[in-house]
DNA sequence: TAGATTGTTAATCGATTAACAATC
DNA sequence: TAGATTGTTAATCGATTAACAATC
């Protein structure tokens, strides 16, 4: 997609990489080695290298990596060494839980828009932020110059919503409904499929006759 | 992993066809092409056919596929026919959203039963059932027959919930934890990495200078 | 120095896509 | 019959793993 191809996935464990790192920096070790990580992360040695070398050359022959510079490299690196401003669109069960989900407040993805389109939802407050009217939404995102957003609506809403999302600068979407949403080039969508995933989890234990 | 491998990706993919197959049935179409599938799912017809042969042979040459044959049939493949009783542990903000979420209950999952380590919300009822210690989560488990997990406890109370939940008979886990858990062999864990997800936005977004 | 572990190249594996005979 | 579209085989592509020289 991007300059010379790095892998989705090899970006998806960058963010796996990290949080084992917290860990292992947290249990006072100072260097950790591929097979270290791997073991932990589930994964190949050689995977764990390949990955880390598309990024640049953190460790050290026979010495393996320092646990910190490398935590913090992966941060930078993910660009996740600064506040990122989200917008939230959808606040049903699903929307307000992420509201207040302390991974995301961790991580430093801080919610400051929320928008639904319930007449009865608009106007009140959640988690010190007012829900306001999705038609709003645009000019509002526009002002607070937000580029994430989280759809947590229901099918029949995702894309509608999506477009006043990106009319208002949205660059990247991390959309919770199951659909596929049609956005311009440019425009980044990570989707999250709960349902899929169960169903998954269905076939395989049907398959096994366990359900 | 099983029998004659069918990919993982075929599977989850099943899962995206069928809630497809329901959006062109309700549209009052009574036959759908590959094409036709690739194209709302995002996807190369020659995928959509390969995925399908993997389960049987639903398709006539020159016609394409009896939408709700096919969508029967994909039900029936992943035992999403009948109801399926699940055991939520954690009962912090997303897991009472996945309590109330329509999505679950709508594909025939069913929480019977929620478990919480806090004692402030031990006894009390959420959607008509009451949280229960985690301590007895084993025992319940077994007297209801539940084979199905969703753990939404932080990582820290991941593994342990886990243990319990698998010593009282809980053979598929979908796990919101960030961690690997540890499971006996024949237990089937599927991971849904919502921070993964977002981190893997920002990366692309810092990449393109927009964060 | 000897031992450990990296970065990197080559080999393997698996999944996606193209092409096409079969057939409705 | 002619046109459409399947199921399937072969070709392509990409990702994972193995192997090893370089190096701390």
């Amino acid at each position: 997609m991007e300059s010379y191809k790095i892998p989705k996935r090899s970006v998806e464990r960058l963010s796996i990489y990290k949080r084992i790192l917290k860990v292992i920096m947290d249990a006072g070790f100072t260097t950790v080695s591929s097979s270290e990580l791997a073991e932990r992360a589930g994964l190949n040695p050689a995977q764990v290298r390949k990955d880390l070398v598309y990024f640049g050359q953190f460790g050290t022959p026979g010495m393996g990596y320092q646990v910190s510079t490398l935590h913090r490299a992966i941060t930078r690196i993910m660009g996740l060494h600064k506040k990122i401003p989200v917008a939230l669109a959808g606040a049903g069960n699903l929307g307000q839980a992420l509201l207040s989900y302390q991974g995301f407040k961790d991580r430093g993805f801080i919610i400051e828009s929320i928008f639904d389109n319930d007449p009865e939802k608009v106007g009140k407050m959640k988690n010190g932020i007012k829900i306001r009217n999705e038609k709003n939404s645009s000019s509002e995102i526009k002002d607070k110059k937000i580029k994430v957003g989280i759809i947590s609506t229901p099918s029949s809403a995702a894309q509608s919503i999506a477009n006043k999302l990106i009319e208002g600068g949205i660059k990247g979407i991390l959309n919770f409904a199951p659909i596929e949403l049609k956005v311009p080039s440019g425009i980044i969508v990570v989707n999250v499929a709960l349902c899929e995933k169960l169903e998954m989890l269905s076939y395989y234990l049907s398959k096994r006759k366990i359900l």
